[in-house]
Formats: C-alpha cells, structure tokens, sequence
DNA sequence: GCTAAGATTTCGGTGTGCCGAAAACTGGTC
DNA sequence: GACCAGTTTTCGGCACACCGAAATCTTAGC
C-alpha cells in the first residue's frame, strides 16, 4: 500500500487505451506507453490480476475488470479536474497542463479533489474536451465523429481535441482552432491536395464550399485528422 | 533522481529541529521524528552526506550544510505556502492543514507554486504563524518570546503557534487563541496553580491581574506554554 | 580509570519496481 | 506441418529505502 502510483499508471494507461476505440491494449503497446521494457509489464500486470484489478490471458491482451475500471474513472476524474483547474485557475495554456497533473492526480487528496470540483463548478469536460467522470464513475462520453470521417461540406462544433500531442494543439490553437469552434468541412483538394476546413459555420456559400479554396481556408495535416472531434453545433 | 522527496523529508527535518532551539539533530531524535529505525537514519545521512547535504561526525550530531540548507528552506517555503493556500482558498482549517501539505510539497512544480505565492499575495506568514521563506531562501524570523518565558502582567499578541499538535491546536482556537489573538499574561497561579492569561490586551487593570483569577481568565496547561509565541502588541 | 547504559553503526536481509538476455510462445507463410 | 518474425514471458540482477540484531562507540557515574 505504499507506492500505490505505479498501479494507477497502469490502471489508467489500459484504460485510456480503449477510450476512444475498441482494441484491448497489448502488453508491448502498455509498455511503450508507460516507457517501460515490456518484461517490467508482464511482471507488473501479474500484479494487477492478483490484486483483482485486471485479466491477463497469457501472451494476449490486458483487460480491466470493473474494479480496475472504477480505479481507472478515478485516475481519469482527477487528471481531468486537475487539468480544468490549472487552467481556470491557474492560466496554464491547455498544451501546458498535462505534466503537472500527472504528478499531482496522485497527490492530492479525495477532500481538496471535491474543493476544487466545487470551486469549478463541477464541470463535466476537460480544456481538451475529455468528458470527466463523475464522483460515482458515470461517464458520458461527448457524441461526435472524427474529422477524418465528417462529410464534405458538413459544419460542426469542435467537442474534443485529442491532448496526445502538445505541439498540436499550440498549432491548431495558432490557426483559430480550439474547444467549440465552428468549422465548415470542405473537403480534400483534388490531386491529392490537403484536407481544408473553413472557420465558422456559416463562412461561404455551399457553392464556393464546393468549388474550392479561398486564402482563409485551414489545411490540416493528417495528424489533425485524426485529433479532432466534430458534431452538429 | 527519482525518489527525491525522501531526501527532501530528512532535511526538512533536520532543519526544523534547529529553528526554534539551538541543538543540532542526533540521528535517534531523527529517526523517531520520521517514523524510521535508527539504522535506517544512518545509512541515508551517509548519503545525504555524499551529495553535500550534510555533515555528519560520527557517532554525532547531524548538521545540514549551506545547500542542505537552502534545500531546506525551499521545502519549508512549500509547506508553509500550501498551507496557507489551503485555508484561504479551500476552507481548510489551521489544525488540517499539515498532512495534504506534507504530501502537496513534493509534488507541486514550481511554477504552480509561484502561481499559489501570487494569488496569496505572496504571503510572509503561515497559518501558524511561521515565516515563509522568500523565493531566494531569505527567512525571517519573528521576534517574540515563548508564553512560558513572558514575564508577569506583561501584554502581548500571540504571533506564533507551534502546529506540531493538531489537537492543541483546536483547543486554543476552542479557548479564543489565534493568531494575531492580544493577551494579558497573569502568571503562575500560587501553590501549584496553573498558568493564567486573559484575553485582551487591556482586559482588568494591574490590581486584578496582581491579585488574582477572574472567570475570564484561562488555564493554560505546559503544553501550550511551550508552544505559544507572543511580541509586544 | 572503569564500567554500564544508551546511542550509533554495521551487517545481512526484505519488498518493490525496474532492466536485459534468453527462452517460450503466437500467428502467418509456404 | 514446419519455419520464421515478432511478441511475450522467464530469469537473474540491480537500486532504493527500509528493517532487526549484533557490534561498536560515547558518556555519565563512581
């Protein structure tokens, strides 16, 4: 009951890993995350089974059981509260809060945790747009699709950016983009051009949406593609 | 370079010891100040010693040196601003404080800690009443005399209060004693009496406060007498 | 100066989480 | 159905901070 910390890195790295698609995570991809050799793995998610907190099926996947999940919601809760608050707060630039909730969402303790979500207002969706779960692990997870997957010529609302990358965001928030902004879907260039969105849901007309580019469209690059959560504003 | 904090609790420690009373640190008095067998002390004062945090003649006191000591006080300034902010942003109170800080202290970074000292104002005091070292390790010290060694009918305001007991704490705060509390101090009640003060710089007049108890007055046991500070009003 | 009580250090050992190298297993290919 | 590349596990080992027991040192009392 001492270095409690590791496991809930763990926890919260296996957990993480299916949030956003359906894929069990495999003890190398565990690994890499943690930055660990994947023997250090194999040992520790021994651990994490006999504690009861997940299932290993031999040279396979690594799977949470509902105890290992509520862990997980905790570690998340307060990742993401700790998050909302350095940057309320605090006025921590969203690409800047990670690093030091890693270090605190271990840190502090369940009382000051609910003084901050109180002092929040009890929010229910990080600066990256991470739903938070609830003190009872509900989650509600924001409905929205990939911007890779959203149809030519369709506006949306940005409801989440994937916090994977630090430079990205900086970038995407340099082009005008972050939480809630609207943004019109043009498409990808012909000829292998890049993929253009328009700021604003309203910016041009369907016909030049459909023709081409104007100087105030963004081309995203593909690593945005995939960071980037759109739905009906 | 990873299990910094444990080095940080010993020079707290250790450097605690000495601001309130001369005597440098045997490693018994260490070793019962941390929770840690005797031999454990040894063997990690012989590294704090390696990394030129302290001195140790053996079989001897243990002396923090000059980086010990700004060590120390970077420690020190951590504890006491995060108690500070927790009773005036969070609503904790002056007997609650020590423990979240104890463990806040090693995992706060230090730009969220200047952060905290700014929004407090960059405060000089902690809750108790202890000083907050200044970023570049400045300390000082507030002048008064502990209640034990105040003289007679002499008045003064409480500027310091040990938090070494939680408990104590509540009590005087039950009784009227704060910081920043004036009081009067009557003396030794004769044959055997407890220790008197009144609260109040002004309460009774200099007959009263020679001759004897009114109800008003309180009772302060050894405990206290030894952990009050008070300076001229 | 001697001794004994008490403090301090030395010594062997523990648990945790990590590592690299080697062995064992998997799934796909021919 | 045998092989092979890649993954996973096993194995021996390491660093860290800790422990109790035994050895060593200090110091107070006489």
């Amino acid at each position: 009951m001492k270095t409690q910390s590791v496991v809930e890195d763990y926890v919260k790295v296996i957990y993480s890993h299916t949030e956003w698609q359906p894929e069990p995570i495999t003890p190398s991809v565990l690994a890499a995350r943690l930055g660990l050799a994947a023997s250090s793995v194999t040992e520790m998610v021994k651990k994490l089974a006999a504690q009861g907190l997940a299932t290993h099926v031999k040279y396979g996947a690594v799977t949470l059981t509902a105890q290992g999940t509520e862990l997980a919601l905790r570690m998340l809760r307060r990742h993401r509260l700790i998050e909302t608050w350095l940057v309320e707060q605090y006025a921590y630039r969203w690409d800047e809060v990670h690093d030091e909730a890693e270090v605190l969402e271990h840190a502090l303790s369940d009382r000051l945790l609910d003084a901050i979500d109180e002092q929040l207002g009890f929010p229910s969706r990080d600066p990256h747009g991470d739903p938070i779960p609830a003190r009872d692990g509900t989650i509600t997870r924001p409905v929205g699709v990939l911007l890779r997957d959203a149809s030519e010529g369709s506006t949306g609302r940005v409801v989440r950016i994937s916090d994977r990358d630090p430079l990205l965001l900086r970038h995407l928030e340099a082009e005008g983009i972050t939480l809630d902004t609207d943004l019109t879907v043009i498409g990808r260039a012909p000829f292998g051009g890049g993929f253009l969105v328009r700021l604003g849901a309203h910016a041009g007309d369907a016909t030049s949406a459909a023709t081409g580019a104007t100087p105030a469209d963004l081309d995203l690059g593909d690593q945005a593609l995939e960071s980037i959560w759109i739905a009906a504003a």
